[in-house]
DNA sequence: TCTTGAAGCTCTAGTGACTAGAGCAATTAT
DNA sequence: ATAATTGCTCTAGTCACTAGAGCTTCAAGA
């Protein structure tokens, strides 16, 4: 058996966040000890592993509750798991994309400053006036 | 004189979000109607635009005070102004990494689900068990 | 001028995914 | 036995909004 540091220290979880997790009934209410200490077992270790392995590849939390609910199923047609990782995917993709376009208006916007006084600061002129943008963002 | 909804209209920030952001001390309370109503002269509604635009690049609301704070001493030195967006620029570039070792990650875990059950599922697996990764992330 | 419907007002509470802190109790190591 | 560490519950805070209730004001048409 675990203790809630145990847990914590096996899987990179933080011990408040396991308990939130629990509190949000993404985990069981695990065993006590006498004393009214959390005691997990391996397969709770093994479920906190999988959900931050998840939350790593930025699931939401309602995301793994599915993907749980879905591995504790094992004879079903897995359709539902990829997609759900499939609509990830393009999220992340999604996200990738905005970014870079963020980076280079940024990139524009702070090399183009002389680096003299604020009135002449490209960075607070660039963000004053949109038209001075390259391209659309946001 | 624009009512929140002109203001709204025009810079793209939610009603609702006008009036957080004056709470927040973002923006200034406005002049108001004789029926208590909101009414923005040109000048506001330009801080406005600066702050949609500097929220759009992923500047945080600290910063953005920050700026609008460098933008009303147009005679002083930009450094700050610069190390500003600097930083968001490094953050943002940070970020892009990490959503690509996410993307190569997740491109894997979908492509090699056969689509039969969940048993045999790869998503569920390679979440089970980070060994499947093929390099660290998170 | 009246009326109607859109837009505005304040206030409270909810979101997601935690994080921090207070004030105790239990466990572990020496 | 004692001290340090870890654990417990509970409340509240974070960030940047968003939603809703219940009311008032405004603008445009009849």
């Amino acid at each position: 058996m675990f203790s809630i540091g145990d847990l914590s220290r096996r899987t990179g979880v933080k011990v408040p966040t396991i308990r939130y997790y629990e509190q949000m009934g993404l985990v069981a209410a695990p065993e006590r000890s006498e004393g009214n200490q959390r005691r997990y077992s391996r397969q709770e270790l093994e479920r906190l592993a999988f959900i931050r392995h998840a939350r790593d590849l930025g699931f939401a939390v309602e995301d793994i509750r599915s993907l749980i609910e879905l591995s504790g199923h094992p004879d079903q047609p897995c359709g539902h798991a990829d997609k759900i990782a499939g609509e990830q995917l393009i999220s992340v993709r999604e996200k990738i994309a905005q970014l870079k376009r963020l980076e280079t208006e940024l990139e524009r916007i702070a090399s183009c400053c002389d680096g003299r006084t604020v009135g002449d600061c490209y960075v607070i002129r660039a963000l004053s006036d949109h038209a001075l943008c390259a391209d659309e963002h946001g």
